[in-house]
This record gives structure tokens, C-alpha cells and sequence, in this order.
DNA sequence: CGGATTATTGACGCTTTTCAAATGCAGTGG
DNA sequence: CCACTGCATTTGAAAAGCGTCAATAATCCG
């Protein structure tokens, strides 16, 4: 239930039997919810931290022009919002990409943990610092480079986090079940202009991209097309490589 | 010394007189440096943390193609990077962007006291999610907002900062010391397009910029214009108003 | 004062958006 | 099993926003 969890944050350090017992111990229940779900929405300040055991969801924000942002995408062993451990309130909303099984962790155990057990504490804060990384580099990635390379940047860095959760052993092929319009609502492209990029890195013999399926013809040319180095992900070596 | 990063501190949690001396106690010595030094390169872990006393500076990455993309502005109450307390490297670089004045922080201190103290634990997990926040809001700022309103929200949200780190009382005016370039670099903006949207601006009446200087000559106008909404900084009432 | 950096302007071109419509595809119910 | 529905994908054409190049004016700094 929590090992994509521990498989992640085992890129950092090694927990101990009693440090995973406590995680478990933090979860008070697990839930299916359906597709296209709000799991926490911005402005609130739920009792439960939720951590992702199966499926995608994303972090977005609402613009006023009716646009959503994509600003992240989770998967298993992701937590959705720890913030909330601190901060009083949600300053975005995550919703469900695919249906989702959740693990419902005690809010206020997960404040203890955060206060009485180091490796946790040093575990969660790795864990934000990741992310705040991942966000900066979403935003080099957006400012700085063309719809093609952006797009194979961030095929190459799901694919690595996919790798650093446990969740699969290869760099070529995932199961991927975005639409081309999440895709662009997280690349801050248009649909149209996301439908034909994809082409060309298809036609390119890039990736192939069909049915919920992703698959990295060439993993270097990739890497090297989309300008991705791994560090900012700050994974064991094994992972990136 | 540390006023700002106090003040700052104190938007989420008050510290007491033993917290701040802790704080202070981790200073081992203030520097100054001049304009244009990185003052933490790319893959170093260097033994201090970087506080930023007076001066502005920036987070930024070099891209394959020349770019330099600057992912965030740090100003007097930011810590550079305690990122290092968790992590063996820094994923990017930080870089002064006027003259600076620096407190070093010894980096065992800031470990021992996350571990030994509950309230700047808290404190500075609470610091981390704001930056991880502002950088949801930064992605989503660019990816959604053409340049006019993007820029307008940048100005809104350096205000705000000035103000929750005790540096303005008024949100009218401030001390503004980036160029154009450096500007254009964060909004992910070309110089001469930059330069442009600007004139618009003061066109429009909503500010005047010039000598290192910012004025908003309508902050409830510009508020609307770039669609701030100031909720993602976590700030206390009096200092969003 | 002089050299260097920054700000500004014009012209042109390309990436990306928008609009609109067609096609494909999966699920549902008769 | 087929028709129907709703959503995702694909295509085309035109326009907008923004970038690039290049040159000039203004400002800063020693």
C-alpha cells in the first residue's frame, strides 16, 4: 500500500521496519474514486493527507480566463498535500486523471511523525524539496524551449519518476493514460498545436503514443532531443543511470 | 541581520526571543559581494547556508541553448538555498543581481536545529511550501497569461513579498533595481517584446518604471489586470490587507 | 569624458493560437 | 449487433503574439 512511497522516498535514504510501521500506522483507510474527481480542492484544509497507492491525478489551478493549469502530475507514492500539514489552506486543487485508489493518512499523525521521528522528518522534507525542484524545472522547461522539446522533456521525466517509485524496471514503455488534452493543459500548449507536435516526434520515430500507451523508441535521442539531465531529480544512480 | 527573514517567518508562526537568538546564533559571519556573482553554482553542496540581508538576487538555470531561465527573485529575508541541508547537490544556481549583503549560516547549525527546535522546524518546512507555492504560481502565470497581464502579476506578487518580509508599508512603490533583460529572463519573454509590453503599461497608466524604481499607480487596477490574487503566498491578513 | 551596458524602435518571420469542421473511437441502450 | 452519443483526435486555414535581427538612443559607471 505504501511502497511506491517507500520505493520514492528510498531514493534518499533507507528507512527502517519501524519507520515504515509508523507510515502504515499513519493510514486510516483506503478509497476508490472515479475519474475526473477533485481529491482536495484549492482553499481547504482537509483532516487526511492523501497519498496516491494506484492511478494519476494532477495539481491544476483555475485562471480567470477559464484555462486550467496543469501544474503537476502524481502518481502512485505521491503525496497530494502535505502542505496542509503547515499551511491552513490548499492554494490549488488535485484532481483524478484515472480512476484512483487512495490511502487516507491521519493529518495530525502525520504531524507527530513530522516532530518525533527524524528519518520521516528529513523523508518529507526531501520529498517537498523534490517537488518545489521538479517545479522549477517545469518552469525552465516552459519558458525556455520549443513545443517539441518540451513535450519529450516531460516524457523523459515521467518516465524517471515512474523508475524512482518502483513502478516499472524499464526506460521505454509505460502506461501513460493522459489525453493530448491534459497533456497540453500541463505544457501550457494548445490542443491543436500538442495534436501535431506529437506527430512530428512520432514521425521522427521518436515515440509512439496511442491507446494509454507510451513508448520511448529511443531513450538517448530522447534525452538528448528533449535537453533532459535526471539530476534535478536528485534520484539514486541506479534510477537515472 | 535577520529582521527580514523574522518578519517573514512571522506571517505563519511568532518566534520567541530563544528561537530568533538560535537563529542568530547560526550565523557564523556577513559578507558583502558585488553585483553578478553567483553566489552558489550548479552541483556545489557548500558548507553555509546563504541568507540574503540586503540586495536582491535570483535562482536561474543555464539551458542547452544559451537561455538563461531565472525561476525565481530572492530579496532581503530569503534563504539561498537550504536546500543543502537535505540535499548533495544544488540543482541550479543563484546569482546577485545588485550588491549584496549575505549572512552565512552554518549548515550543521541549521541541521541541528530542524531536529532540536519544533517551531523553526515548522518555520522553515512552512518557508519551503510558500516557495513551492509561488512556483505553482510562476508556471501557471506563464503558461496561462499572455506577456501584459504575466508581467503585471510578477509586479504584484514582488510587492506583496516586499511587504510580508517588513522591507515597504505602502504597496505603491518600491525599490526595483532589474533590468529589463532580467526581467524578460524570469517572465520567459524576449528583451525587445518585454520592453514593448512595458511601454503598454505605463501607457495604460497602471505603473512608471525607471531608475531602479517601481511604481503602481493603481494597485487595485493592476491586481485586477494581472488576475492576482495574493491567497498562494500564505501571508497574514494585514500584510495582503 | 568615454566605453559599455541598457532601453527603444522598426521590419519581418515563425511558432503557436484560434476557429471550425471532420474523423475516429468507446460506451450505452435498444 | 447496430445506432447513437459523447469525447478525443486530427485537419485546414487564417490571424495573433512573440521572437529575431539590426540599428539607434539613452543611461550608467569608473
Amino acid at each position: 500500500m505504501i511502497e511506491a512511497l517507500v520505493n520514492k522516498l528510498e531514493n534518499y535514504l533507507t528507512l527502517s521496519d519501524a519507520d515504515k510501521q509508523q507510515l502504515k500506522n499513519a493510514v486510516v483507510r483506503v478509497e476508490d474514486i472515479k475519474k475526473d474527481q477533485d481529491v482536495i480542492c484549492v482553499n481547504e484544509r482537509p483532516e487526511f493527507v492523501h497519498l496516491i497507492v494506484d492511478g494519476w491525478a494532477c495539481r491544476y489551478k483555475l485562471i480567470e480566463n477559464g484555462d486550467r493549469a496543469i501544474v503537476a502530475y502524481l502518481i502512485p507514492g505521491d503525496l497530494c498535500d502535505i502542505h496542509i500539514a503547515m499551511l491552513d489552506h490548499m492554494d490549488h486543487s488535485v484532481c483524478s486523471l484515472t480512476p484512483l485508489r487512495i490511502a487516507y493518512l491521519e493529518r495530525q499523525k502525520v504531524e507527530e511523525i513530522f516532530f518525533s521521528n527524524n528519518t520521516l522528518a528529513r523523508a518529507f522534507f526531501w520529498s517537498t524539496l523534490i517537488e518545489e525542484s521538479i517545479m522549477r524545472e517545469w518552469f525552465a522547461n516552459v519558458t525556455s524551449r520549443p513545443a517539441d522539446k518540451r513535450l519529450a522533456h516531460m516524457f523523459c521525466e515521467i518516465m524517471m519518476r515512474y523508475r524512482a517509485a518502483g513502478l516499472t524496471e524499464r526506460h521505454d514503455c509505460i502506461n501513460f493514460p493522459l489525453t493530448q488534452i491534459e497533456l497540453a493543459d500541463a505544457a501550457g500548449l494548445s490542443v491543436v498545436h500538442t495534436n501535431r507536435v506529437l506527430q512530428r516526434l512520432r514521425k521522427e520515430g521518436m515515440i509512439t503514443f496511442a491507446s494509454k500507451r507510451l513508448e520511448i523508441k529511443n531513450w538517448d535521442r530522447l534525452k538528448a532531443f528533449g535537453d533532459f539531465d535526471p539530476r534535478y531529480m536528485h534520484l539514486r544512480e541506479e534510477v537515472m543511470q
